[in-house]
DNA sequence: CGAAATTAATCAAACGTTTGCGTTGTTTTT
DNA sequence: AAAAACAACGCAAACGTTTGATTAATTTCG
């Protein structure tokens, strides 16, 4: 039971030479001998020595920690993003600390705070629902400490970030059901706040005026994402004059309450759905949504802590290019042909 | 533009006291004047002063930090479980870091080196799927760093953990399809080596005899738990002499996949499916599990999580009982009567 | 052969904070 | 009035490691 681990000063001590020589010998600096490098090496070894980190991280003011700060770790999103992150960062030897805001703006600022007292290195941010303000990130300039957010984007560009294209990525779902004859599609947006409604909205409308029809702005209403909001904007489109054939949902939950309102009204078959987010357990489904936005949370975690760590380990900072990133995203077809 | 923080040091030359009296001051300490404790606690909070977190662990000999190592943060049921280790460990002030061992042994041995090289203060497991030796976790003992095993814990009293009973709630799984009318009922089991598995076949067996039918080995099937294996198992059942008509599945992936092959040979509608771990989404499905055993990852993580945080605290690590604690799962019924 | 260059190691400071102990000066007790 | 108690603060060491500056010993070269 030895309770107290090894340091390099008892190792300097027992081979009578000073820690800083066995802290040299441990990092093969050239000025010690290969003799006494060896000789280090071996007792360090057998002694079963380890670096203390924390007195490492605390002389070198750097903690080779990133933090990660999203609204929610048990959606499915964000824990294949947070599990892109970590294994870049082991890749660097970075150690990855996280919390969840979930969604609650305060919070996202008290975990801010608490990650700069931590001291992490730079920060991985993807915002919560109701997160307009952004001083809380600001202030992390003055420290030095870098911030890329990913997915959950601020709606301005002088920032670094990695997101998804929904733009795009809604103009390909929505000429998708074009081409499949479809002529009145219903959106469900989120919250207008988002900036990601805003893209989608943009993306629906881009397609619709390519394909020189009428844009009909009471087929695309805003909703809060629950349950009762999806229900509620269903029974707008039920009851609409021009009652739209196929929905554009804004991602598998809001289809899933949504097939799952259909299916209770028994006009399931009268819709095509559309989604984003491509859940796996989607297929499984046997009135799936015929298509979803694939949005390569894997790979965008993968992005997004690539370039902080860039971001880290540049020297200068300050007047330096910000890395604008977009994943193209991808229509996945789940029709059965 | 002020790259480096406010140090302690700075705020005494500035009062013309000295740094201990400031750090005194700060918590409070009785030997403290009122009005020098006021005029420090001024003068930092306008200079913005943040404790060196870093330094403070360090100088402490504490991190308070826990580190987590589980197979799989993108499965439901891990990032349901962190996500209430993390809530936890935030209402005591410690923060978590976390690796994924992506069920690989040698990846595991790694991060729990890597764990004990950060100094965690203590560490919380879901052991890899082919782990069967445990001396990586032995060797903490020595270091005084704590272990609490969740869920996926290994085959021994002498550590402490917390899981679900899956023995009983098999037993009530296999009660309520026998309740039903099923008499032949096979059952799914993951690997041998598993611990979990060996308890779904004991909560199997006790259900079988307990009702006074004859235990039939050969359908109780060990899967890989791929969607191949499981094709390979439902196959044995399809051809045996006692076809059963109820199929107790090791988790709610293989129900899946069994599910999926049943309608691909158009026979879903001969059997019952009970599963494990109630995914959100099953409840979705046109032709979903009948029940699934719900395992509370949310409850089981913040379990874990104390437990460890209350360990940490205590000061005599030494000769002290284990905390072996069960949570009790329940059998969800998903058929809409 | 002496000066310069190379090799091998040491010294000491530094990182920021905490804490046991000591030192004042003042107040209370007997 | 001397002794004891107390209040308010300073001193200095300690935590483990890294690193720039130095020193000492050895080798190389003109």
């Amino acid at each position: 039971m030895q309770s107290k681990p090894t340091t390099i000063k008892e190792i300097a001590k027992i081979l009578n030479i000073s820690p800083s020589s066995v802290s040299r010998g441990l990092h093969d600096h050239p000025s010690i001998g290969a003799v006494t490098r060896e000789k280090i090496k071996q007792l360090a070894k057998s002694l079963n020595y380890e670096p203390n980190n924390a007195a490492i991280l605390f002389q070198k003011g750097k903690t080779y920690t990133i933090g990660v700060i999203l609204p929610e770790l048990s959606e499915h999103f964000f824990s294949t993003a947070i599990s892109a992150i970590e294994d870049e960062a082991l890749k660097k030897n970075y150690t990855v600390i996280f919390a969840q805001s979930h969604d609650d703006y305060e919070q996202e600022v008290k975990l801010v705070e608490k990650m700069k007292n931590q001291r992490v290195d730079g920060l991985l941010v993807s915002i919560s629902k109701d997160t307009s303000k952004f001083d809380h990130f600001e202030k992390l300039n003055s420290f030095n400490i870098p911030v890329v957010f990913f997915d959950r984007i601020p709606p301005f560009k002088n920032v670094h970030y990695v997101a998804c294209s929904l733009e795009s990525a809604t103009v390909k779902a929505v000429n998708y059901l074009l081409k499949k004859g479809h002529r009145s599609i219903g959106m469900i947006n989120g919250p207008s706040t988002l900036y990601a409604s805003e893209e989608r909205k943009d993306g629906y409308m881009q397609a619709i005026t390519f394909n020189r029809l009428k844009f009909d702005p009471s087929l695309v209403v805003n909703c809060d994402l629950t349950e009762k909001g999806t229900i509620e904007a269903a029974d707008q489109f039920l009851s609409h004059k021009r009652k739209p054939t196929a929905i554009v949902a804004f991602n598998d939950y809001v289809a899933l309450f949504l097939i799952k309102y259909f299916k209770k009204l028994n006009v399931i078959n009268d819709f095509d759905v559309v989604s984003y987010a491509n859940l796996p357990i989607i297929s499984y489904l046997d009135h799936s949504p015929v298509a979803s936005v694939e949005q390569y949370p894997y790979l965008q975690g993968q992005k997004a802590a690539n370039i902080l760590l860039d971001l880290i380990n540049s020297p200068n900072l300050e007047n330096q290019a910000f890395y604008n990133t977009i994943v193209e995203s991808d229509l996945i077809v789940n029709e059965v042909k």
